[in-house]
RNA sequence: GUCCUCGUAGCUCAACGGAUAGAGCGUUGGCCUCCGGAGCCAAAGGUUAGAGGUUCGAAUCCUCUCGGGGACGCCA
């Protein structure tokens, strides 16, 4: 079903568009910012009275006489300087809800009508390191935004440009071979336990051993060359470091695998290529020694031009040559219009320039929409990007763990009756699922400040509360055998409502928002906007549920609300799990 | 120095150019013979950093000032 307010939106246009003979007359139809005003409010009217220097309260009268909408609201409303307020009808709010009922799979939310190839690049981990905390905001934030692209019916190509190419794998390289040369003969054998370790004592030999510097190099060299026994190992190091980032996409249920991975390596026999080209279009300069592109509109700090630099003064290429040489695969291969980057704000002047170089080389065709999607830091209690004590960058798998391990200590306080199994399950959940929300549910611009007690607050807007919420209303259809209450039977075929209390009608009003909520959450890439509608969901239900009895309640009202608890729980269930990736569980 | 970004209640944060700027935490006061009190209701708390401007209307757009963070030629 179409949102309500684009039905509004679209048949009050077409009113306001008539009586002012202004085609483009826009109602501007937007949520009422207080419940006094009703539900939806039309701001349009203002302005397109001031275009006519006419006075807005009789333009509204106006509009209010040519337009019909008996079907969706009460009469129409005109306040202020020049308002329209509108207030849905139950009947309206019903019929909205049992269509939401009957799509098992949709939950009422129609697909776009312009479905896009759309190519997502988030997390982007380097390879020969242990993911840390720097990673979770784009991983998360990518696997979000998939997520609900994909729901909203777009194709969505997920890729993890990881860093699996760079100089420092020559003294990877060369210190494996060092350290355990049997690698040589068998890469299989020789396992990395700790990433971390193995590349910090790699770094220390090559700053103290020119030799091993100077071998380093060779393989370098050796790795462009395409030198197999050089080759093998390498490859031997992206395994391994597989292995220790793979867990963690599990851990937090993103959908990320080998499959979505497209990393450095694949783009490196393409470079040489690509900065010929843009020197044959007389782009790429020659400065100070290095192929520069030097877009308009970029200038540094004494008003010179500023550099794209596409390969150094040595010969070598590097990110920006390869991020080229993604987004023309991207566009030419994957066939993608739409390219979404998720990375940290810090890099918004590279990505600027880019997409400056990219289209100045003519290679993003017209209906191609290139997006920057940034965020901000992951901030400790001292307002400074969250470490450890010794300075050190925070393992993504041990915060993890840490959540977990907190959120089981809750459980075993709160429910020391369930069983193991069914603990550790909650407690995976809930940690889990506190560290996501806490996330979405910051601005992604800003900074946040990351507290293991607020994430796991059973009070506020935190993924335990939303959890709770949704566990409540289970509890309630576990409740109903014992009553005597046939949910089933009582759900099944049900084709009117009885929509009459503050609270039902309330809560029935947000429900049907939710698709309005999905669309303002995606044309901005914020997935707060969904965390906040999901909170004011928990919210009303648990109004609803202080107010109005549900098994207790009278033969007339009871299939209503049994409605409204099941679209509560249909509703958090999907936002949570299919939207954000934050399981719920029936009992916490 | 130039550019980007942020500055909103004691704290953490919302607010899609709209009406009297909203939540949560914390504080204060209510609500348990009742479907999960991990809850609900209510109160107090604000010159939206400051000054100009645009607009019928500005936290939001523009200019300047102050303050935080970030980026700015061979790292990603």
């Amino acid at each position: 079903m179409k949102p309500v307010i684009d039905v509004l939106e679209q048949r009050i246009s077409r009113v306001l568009s008539s009586v002012t003979e202004q085609p483009d007359a826009a109602a501007l139809v937007k949520t009422a910012t207080d419940p006094r005003f009703g539900d939806y409010q039309v701001n349009g009217v203002m302005a397109a009275a001031k275009r006519l220097k006419t006075n807005p309260r009789q333009l509204a009268e106006k509009v209010i006489e040519e337009l019909d909408l008996s079907d969706i609201c009460q009469t129409p409303e005109i306040a202020g300087p020049g308002f329209i307020n509108l207030r849905l009808k139950p009947e309206y709010l019903a019929e909205k809800l049992l269509e939401i009922n009957a799509d098992t799979t949709h939950v009422g939310i129609d697909k776009t009508g312009g479905p896009k190839r759309m190519v997502v690049d988030f997390s982007c981990p380097n390879i020969a390191k242990q993911m840390h905390v720097g990673h979770l905001r784009s991983t998360i934030l990518g696997d979000a935004l998939c997520r609900i692209l994909q729901f909203e019916g777009h194709t969505v190509i997920r890729q993890n440009h990881i860093g699996d190419w760079g100089t420092q794998f020559g003294m990877l390289i060369a210190y494996l071979k060092q350290t355990s040369p049997e690698i040589i003969e068998r890469p299989d054998s020789v396992h990395i336990a700790d990433l971390e370790q193995f590349y910090r004592n790699a770094k220390a030999r090559c700053d103290a051993d020119r030799d091993f510097a100077a071998l380093s190099r060779q393989e370098v060299v050796n790795l462009h060359e395409g030198n197999p026994e050089t080759l093998n190992i390498w490859r031997h190091i992206v395994d391994e470091s597989r292995e220790h980032y793979q867990p963690v996409y599990d851990t937090l249920e993103v959908n990320l695998n080998q499959d979505n991975e497209r990393g450095e390596s694949f783009y490196a026999d393409r470079l040489a290529g690509l900065v010929e080209e843009l020197k044959g279009k007389g782009l790429a300069v020659e400065s100070d020694g290095a192929m520069c592109v030097f877009p308009e509109g970029f200038v540094s700090k004494e008003g010179q031009p500023l550099p794209f630099i596409v390969q150094k003064s040595d010969g070598a290429f590097l990110y920006a040559t390869t991020d080229l040489a993604a987004l023309k695969f991207r566009i030419d291969e994957l066939k993608a219009d739409h390219i979404v980057y998720v990375t940290d704000a810090r890099q918004k002047l590279h990505f600027e320039m880019l997409f400056a170089t990219a289209r100045l080389a003519g290679w993003v065709p017209e209906h191609v929409a290139l997006a920057h999607v940034t965020f901000g830091t992951v901030l400790g209690e001292d307002n400074r990007p969250l470490k450890t004590r010794s300075g050190e960058n925070i393992k993504l798998r041990d915060l993890l763990n840490e959540a977990v391990q907190r959120a089981r200590t809750v459980v075993e306080e709160k429910n020391p009756q369930l069983d193991e199994d069914r603990k550790t399950d909650i407690a995976r959940a809930v940690g889990i699922g506190a560290v996501k929300y806490a996330d979405y549910c910051n601005n992604r611009t800003s900074d946040y400040v990351f507290s293991f007690d607020k994430m796991l607050a059973m009070d506020g807007n935190t993924a335990p509360y939303m959890q709770y919420a949704y566990a409540r209303v289970k509890s309630i259809e576990r409740k109903a055998a014992g009553k005597d209450v046939d949910i089933q039977s009582e759900l099944s075929g049900i084709a009117t409502l009885n929509l009459t209390e503050p609270a039902e009608l309330d809560l029935a009003r947000h429900l049907i928002r939710y698709g309005e909520v999905i669309a303002n959450a995606m044309a901005d890439y914020r997935p707060n906007y969904l965390t906040t509608f999901l909170y004011e969901l928990a919210q009303k239900f648990s109004g609803f549920y202080n107010a109005c009895p549900v098994l207790d309640a009278n033969a007339q009202s009871r299939p209503t609300r049994l409605l409204l608890c099941d679209l509560t729980a249909r509703t958090i269930a999907h936002g949570l799990g299919e939207l954000l990736g934050i399981r719920v569980v029936e009992q916490m």
